[in-house]
DNA sequence: TCGGTATTGAAAACCATTTTCAATAATTAT
DNA sequence: ATAATTATTGAAAATGGTTTTCAATACCGA
């Protein structure tokens, strides 16, 4: 139950413990897809009626900052958040139904070394997405 | 001269070519970074002064339909626009001062065949973008 | 249990983008 | 060339997403 560990380390940062904060986390760490903030505020609130969007936009804040969840980009647009991956991946997402996936094992170091030498950049970081459609979504 | 390769697009796709698109192209086809809406009307307001920010928009948004022009995605944010690359390119980012490049020549079959097989995804494209310093920041 | 204070939701403010609209200017037909 | 047609323009208003303000509330350490 990884939403239990959001909540300790919300907590061991100084954080309060709130129904609000129990709500939207339970939602955004089970998801499988990125989700909007007003996505988040609306499945959120089945299970805390009172919760408030502007709570929601501050909770993703302390989430994206503790490096709990990371913004999607996306061509449709990029205010969508998903649970982060761990350590260096990247992502796959289903262009059908919006399902998100990590994987690692990119192996661009010959490529960046490369593109370092032609351009005289010095490479710092990179970013890598596929886009596809999920086995599911496939089937249709 | 490229502003004058865009005015003729525009006009071979039913635009009419006035002062105001002609001040919008001049710039953003010049500009070796990417520029957001309200950038491109600062610079493009000295060139004719009557520019509003709404026919900016709206420029921007024909500019992009013809793929003249391509957002860019940042972690600051996805707002600005540069002139498209021709064919499959990517984009390398200086962190510093903004300045945009393309090169192309990346070959991620490998990858994503291994990855395709791997979650069972059907992929159809990808994003891969470099961020690092330029030659010219580098020196600083 | 109590007290200090972070957190809350509502309302207002904010900012980027889009829509509306009457005036203007680019193109087409004459 | 000129006139007629109609796309384009900029200003103002509207919109939509996000942030700020603020008084009331609720968390949590003592």
């Amino acid at each position: 139950m990884t939403a239990e560990l959001w909540l300790t380390q919300l907590h061991e940062n100084g954080y309060r413990l709130t129904d609000a904060r129990r709500a939207v986390v339970d939602i955004v760490e089970k998801s499988t897809r990125a989700l909007t903030p007003v996505q988040v505020y609306d499945l959120a609130r089945r299970k805390y009626r009172a919760l408030g969007l502007v709570t929601v936009y501050r909770t993703l804040e302390k989430l994206e900052e503790l490096h709990l969840i990371q913004r999607v980009h996306q061509p449709q647009g990029c205010q969508a958040f998903v649970s982060a991956g761990h350590g260096h991946q990247h992502l796959l997402l289903c262009q059908n139904c919006g399902r998100v996936e990590f994987f690692d094992g990119d192996d661009l170091d010959t490529l960046t070394r490369y593109i370092a030498q032609k351009t005289g950049y010095q490479i710092n970081e990179h970013w890598l997405q596929l886009f596809g459609l999920c086995m599911d979504c496939r089937k249709n």
